[in-house]
DNA sequence: TTTGTGGTTACGGGAAACCGTAAAAATGAA
DNA sequence: TTCATTTTTACGGTTTCCCGTAACCACAAA
C-alpha cells in the first residue's frame, strides 16, 4: 500500500479522522498533513527535491480563506499547477462538492485517478478508492456514480449568468438592458431579457422570477 | 467531564476525527455518534427512558439528504424539538455555518452553550467548548466571535419568514394573501404584504423584491 | 437569387407589483 | 366607556413585468 501520502484538508476534524482511520484499516505508514494549498504544494516540492517524494495526493477542493494570503487557493488550481508541471503523483479528491460538471473535469482533464464524497461512509471509500489507485483503476464514490449518469449537465451561459446576477443586486429588466447596451454585450434588449428569462424559468421549473433567483442561488449556479 | 455523549454528525470522518481527539484529550469516556438527525432524537429518548441519559449533545447543522426519509432534516430541527419538550441537555454545536443570524438565532433562542467552527483549529475550540459549557459558560469559536460582535444581526419575524419563503416558492403575493387568509394567518390582506414587504426592502436594503429574497437567502434569514 | 432558420428587436395589451392615501378595525390607556 | 394610537384593509393610479405577435437581420443551403 502507499508508503507516504500529503493530505491537503483544512478543517482540523477530517484530517484527523483520515489520518486515523488509514493508519487503522489499510497500514498505511506515513501521512502529512497540509492545512493550506500553498503549504502542501511547498511541502510536494520539498519532498521531490530530497528524493523522497509522496506517492500519493489527497486533497479537498474547497478551502476556506482567513488572515493568510494564499496564492493557490483552491483544491482544483493546486492539481493543475501539479499537472502543469508534469507531476503524475497519483490524486485522490475528497470533498463534499457533488456538482457533476466539476468532477467530470477532474477525471477528465486533470487525471485524477479517485474522487471520494464526503459523506456517511467516505471511510470506506476512502479505502476502496486507495485501493483502486493502487492498482491504477479509477474509482467514484458510490452515491455520485449515479448522478454523474444519469443528470444531464445544466450549466448557464455567460448571459443567464449575468442575467441572474444583476437582477440578484436589484437591477430591474430594463435597468440591465440599458447596462448591457452600455457594456455593449449583446443581446440587449428588453425582449431578448424577457424572452432568455423565460427560458431559465423553465429550465429551472420556477412560476416567477423571484423563485428563478432564489431557485439559482439554491443551486449554486449565481 | 463529560460522561456520555451524543454527537449528531453525518461525514464519518468527522466523527471519527471528533471522538477520537475527545478521547485523547479530554478523557471523555462514551461518544455516541449519529448519522441522522432522526437517529439521534430516538437515541436521546431511549437514553432518557433508560435512565441513562445524555450529559451532552454535539450537533451539526446540515445534514445531506440521501434515500432515507426524514422527519428532522437539520440540526436546528432537533435542537428545537428537543427544547420544546423541556430537555436542558447542554449543547454544542459544530458547523461550518458562518453567517450572525443564524448562531445568535440558536444561542438566543434556543439556548446552545457552545458555538464551535468547523475550521484549522476547530479541535482545540472544541475542547475549549466542552470546559466552558462544563462550568456554564458560553464559548464561540474565535474566528466568529469577531464577525459576531460587528454585524447587528437582524431576525425575522414568522410572518416575515412566511412571506420571504412563499416568496421564494413561486407565489405571487396575491396568491400569498389567498394562503394566509386560508390559514387564518393575520394580517392577508395584499396592502399589509406589500407595506411589510417595503419594510424589509428598506431593512435589507434591497431596492427589488428580486433582491430582498436574494439578499435573506444570503444572510441565512429564509 | 430565393428560401429558410435562428437570433434579436419592437410593440401592445393584460397582469402583477408598486406607491400613496384614506377608511376601518383593533389595541391600550385614562 | 372614550379617546388616541397602531394595525389592517381598501382603493386608485402608475410602473414594471409578462407574453404573444411581428418585423428585422445575418447567415447558410438550395
Amino acid at each position: 500500500m502507499f508508503k507516504k501520502i500529503l493530505l491537503v484538508e483544512d478543517i482540523d476534524t477530517i484530517s484527523h479522522g483520515i489520518a486515523v482511520k488509514m493508519k487503522q484499516e489499510v497500514g498505511v505508514v506515513d501521512i502529512i498533513i497540509a492545512q493550506y494549498c500553498d503549504n502542501a504544494y511547498l511541502k510536494f516540492i520539498k519532498a521531490e527535491k530530497d528524493q523522497e517524494p509522496f506517492d500519493l495526493l489527497i486533497t479537498d477542493l474547497s478551502f476556506k480563506k482567513d488572515y493568510r494570503e494564499s496564492t493557490i487557493s483552491s483544491g482544483e488550481q493546486l492539481i493543475k499547477k501539479l499537472r502543469d508541471q508534469n507531476y503524475n503523483i497519483p490524486i485522490i479528491v475528497y470533498s463534499i462538492e457533488e456538482r457533476p460538471s466539476v468532477i467530470k473535469k477532474l477525471m477528465n482533464w486533470y487525471g485524477v485517478s479517485a474522487y471520494v464524497f464526503k459523506g456517511r461512509n467516505s471511510v470506506k471509500s476512502m479505502i476502496n478508492a486507495l485501493k483502486a489507485t493502487k492498482k491504477k483503476e479509477r474509482f467514484i464514490s458510490a452515491e455520485l456514480s449515479a448522478t454523474l449518469r444519469k443528470k444531464e449537465i445544466f450549466t448557464l451561459e455567460e448571459f443567464d449568468t449575468i442575467l441572474l446576477l444583476q437582477l440578484s443586486k436589484g437591477n430591474t429588466q430594463e435597468e440591465i438592458s440599458v447596462i448591457l447596451k452600455e457594456k455593449s454585450i449583446s443581446p440587449s434588449s428588453l425582449s431578448s431579457i424577457e424572452k432568455r428569462l423565460n427560458r431559465l424559468k423553465e429550465e429551472l421549473k420556477a412560476k416567477t422570477t423571484i423563485q428563478l433567483v432564489a431557485n439559482a442561488k439554491d443551486l449554486g449556479l449565481i
